[in-house]
DNA sequence: TCTTGACTTGGACGAAGTCCATCGTAGGAT
DNA sequence: ATCCTACGATGGACTTCGTCCAAGTCAAGA
């Protein structure tokens, strides 16, 4: 992540201030903000900046495979921006407090043949669930 | 799922017309439907069905355990009726149509135990995604 | 410094879902 | 068979999350 603002103005991003704030919002590691989230914490910095110019921004973030989409059910997306790390995410049932995970094995490589309806797989999505020492 | 009814009867939920239709629609295989797509369904055979009790109805069976929801990424949630039978999801990326699906393999066991921050990890939720043969 | 097209803004809009006061009825009691 | 009543259904208002748009602003190349 450290280096985002590089690699986005590499590719003809313009750079406006407002873009550089949720950049630096996103930074760090067991980040998993959502929109709101980003856009308060954004504000904190630039009281002007605009609900929209959030939600623009993380959509041309998640476009650009520098920020992830993290599915939740039933509440707000939540925004991932440990994308150049491939993991998985273990999800407290209790407080919903998000971890970045690595699993061992080849999750797609368990889905055999058949299974797989003439679908060509891409990608897999891990989502381990249980309680947190704090919950428990 | 055939038997739903009688199962729900034998833990004392109050039969009504309503919730006989909505279990009656949600009965199948393969069965990935939204809330709405369910009213409509419901709505088919009991016009005077309404989108509260839809919900109320789907909430219920879901704390049951009869009926899961399906995490979606900004889409409405799905659920899903084969809930006694463990399964994953395979999602097409294009069109958001949802097979069930078995991996092999243990993805519980996979999740080393200094990866799982003394979380008690109950259950693991996979989504594989790709493109169906028709969005190909 | 000028120019321009990309970016930002805020408010309206829309989809999905929840809440609530009121009415209706399933099913046990009589 | 009828009555009661608490549980369930209703629909419309409301909330949350997110998108869209016309008008104004500004980054960065000429």
């Amino acid at each position: 992540m450290s280096d985002l603002l590089g690699r986005l103005r590499g590719r003809g991003w313009r750079m406006t201030s407002q873009r550089r704030v949720v950049a630096e919002v996103l930074d760090g590691d067991h980040v998993h903000l959502t929109a709101d989230e980003v856009h308060l914490r954004a504000a904190a910095r630039l009281p002007e900046i605009s609900r929209a110019t959030v939600y623009n921004t993380l959509g041309e973030l998640v476009v650009l495979g520098e920020v992830l989409e993290v599915s939740t059910v039933g509440r707000a997306k939540r925004y991932d921006p440990n994308a150049r790390n491939p993991h998985q995410h273990l999800v407290c049932s209790g407080c919903g407090t998000v971890r970045d995970v690595h699993p061992v094995g080849d999750a797609i490589g368990d889905l055999p043949e058949e299974e797989r309806f003439g679908f060509a797989v891409g990608s897999v999505e891990i989502t381990y669930r249980g309680l947190c020492p704090g919950c428990a």
